[in-house]
DNA sequence: TTTCGTTACGTTAGTCGTAAAGATT
DNA sequence: AATCTTTACGACTAACGTAACGAAA
């Protein structure tokens, strides 16, 4: 029976639950009181259960009155506010990350200068590593996010590239590779790395390979969820070494680790990147404004 | 405009977004297309853009019609559950608490009661200090309240009594009252105290006296908002003596504090409380639990 | 008697279905 | 030609106002 309520008649009780005065109620939504009572009637059956107490001399709530203006007050209003500005075109661009790192140095210089330059403002959402981390992009939770390179996603644009960055190991400070002046993906084989459980393989095969130039599998250990800081703990201690980039140093920097120069794996990137069908009006001034602040690629 | 939307196109809206199909949606609606249309159609008009573009062969969603489908959906699904459990009667009680001690030792075991011996479940919402403390209860956000008496409002309605509790003084380890038998609250008008800005007149008072017996004030420091473990700590230190009741110290004892009965304010004593006006149906049954659990008070 | 809420009843707006038209592949 | 959305139009439900009624102070 509930799936009939209409709008209209929660809007009538809401008012009504206000002011505790039919005639006063229909002045103010411009009825009669009349279908106030008849509104209020028909939401009462659909409820199945009285919402009001009246007599021509005194109008109250009833215990689930009491309730339901509670709630459905709450909810009235999350809609109302949604019906509000939808109309208007979006006045905020929800910017999804993942750790710090991921966006490179420039982002929240491209982020600070968005805003400036035009009035509306950049929701920042952090999000958790493991499962699709496409994920929020997709529901729409978000409308533009900062990741890793390359992406396996024919439904997925990619834009500006954020950063690029030369590849570096993380070794504990007393391992012996730590004074070496790089290191050979090859030479990382010998140690364990970790495994993100959940992540999508295009990513992970590019952050770390799975198989060596020269076709050995690497060992990785699978402690997912990793969480950044364990992992720079696991580091530090000696238990795995860390294929990653340099800014990882700035964000999770623990003393004891140092950071070898990987020779033979190419730069990592970082790209903003959106839906193809679901284009927030913002998202193109936004990649303007980006390629205006990052320095030019270099091909 | 957006004012008279009605949940009936919301609704053909949701369905029409997830089916991408007029006939389909209409079918599951029980509608015909052409409503289907003629409804989308006046929901366009009254949000004031196009939600979906639509050929003869293809529907998909603008981009304003994206954003509208996750906000209204996430809407209209909050709504939809108060819609629906509306009419059943109260399934929950509300159970509103300050700090863990103001309940009583026996409030854990008054819930665990009423919840083994009915099938409904209490939710226990902890209220922050500072501010009007019946703000929830006014509200509607709590059903019932537990809290120190007295209380100075018509509105509310005392139930049974939870706890009476003798009054100390909680002073650092070392403070040269710490070794008393007794103080009298003509003493502790000797030391700081803190003051809490916003509790209400009435409990503050009934706290800590705004004058001695003989006719001195306290002195109060205003630190607010103190949080308990920071009061603690202020004890412990010596800064501050803290006219209290003993379970202080069970919950945030501190190694440093020393308490001393305080020999000539009456016992603490805090209660169920809940509004006059809107009862849930489940209190009544509550206050019979906790009183076949209380101890019977003495007169 | 006045002030409300409710009921009765007639009018109108808008929901809905049927059927035909228009559009796209 | 087939499939799907849209428009046209008529039927009917229900939203609404007016006016009369009934209960409470």
């Amino acid at each position: 029976m509930w799936e009939t309520i209409e709008l209209r008649e929660i809007r009538v009780f809401l008012a009504l639950a206000e002011e505790l005065h039919f005639a006063r109620t229909a002045e103010r939504l411009g009825l009669t009181p009349s279908r106030i009572s008849q509104s209020l009637r028909g939401l009462e059956r659909k409820l199945g259960g009285q919402l009001l107490y009246r007599t021509s001399r005194r109008v109250s709530l009833t215990p689930l009155g009491e309730r339901f203006r509670h709630d459905a007050g709450a909810a009235y209003q999350q809609l109302a506010a949604v019906l509000q500005d939808s109309g208007k075109p979006a006045q905020t661009l929800r910017l999804g990350m993942f750790e710090p790192c991921s966006g490179g140095s420039h982002l929240t210089e491209i982020v600070d200068a968005f805003e400036r330059r035009h009035g509306y403002d950049v929701q920042v959402h952090q999000i958790d590593q493991g499962g699709d981390p496409l994920g929020r992009l997709r529901r729409g939770d978000v409308d533009v996010l900062a990741i890793r390179l390359p992406l396996d996603a024919p439904d997925v644009v990619v834009g500006p590239i954020l950063s690029v960055e030369p590849r570096v190991l993380a070794v504990a400070a007393d391992h012996r590779l730590a004074r070496r002046d790089s290191v050979s993906i090859e030479e990382v084989a010998d140690h364990l790395v970790t495994d993100c459980a959940g992540v999508p393989k295009t990513i992970m095969e590019a952050f770390v390979p799975l198989l060596t130039p020269g076709g050995r599998p690497m060992r990785r250990i699978d402690r997912s969820p990793v969480k950044p800081y364990e992992l720079a703990s696991l580091v530090a201690r000696g238990k795995i070494v860390h294929p990653t980039v340099l800014s990882f140093d700035t964000y999770y920097g623990e003393p004891g680790i140092a950071y070898v120069p990987i020779a033979d794996l190419p730069p990592l990137r970082s790209a903003l990147v959106w839906r193809q069908s679901a284009e927030n009006a913002h998202i193109p001034e936004f990649t303007r404004v980006a390629e205006s602040i990052l320095p030019t690629p270099t091909a």
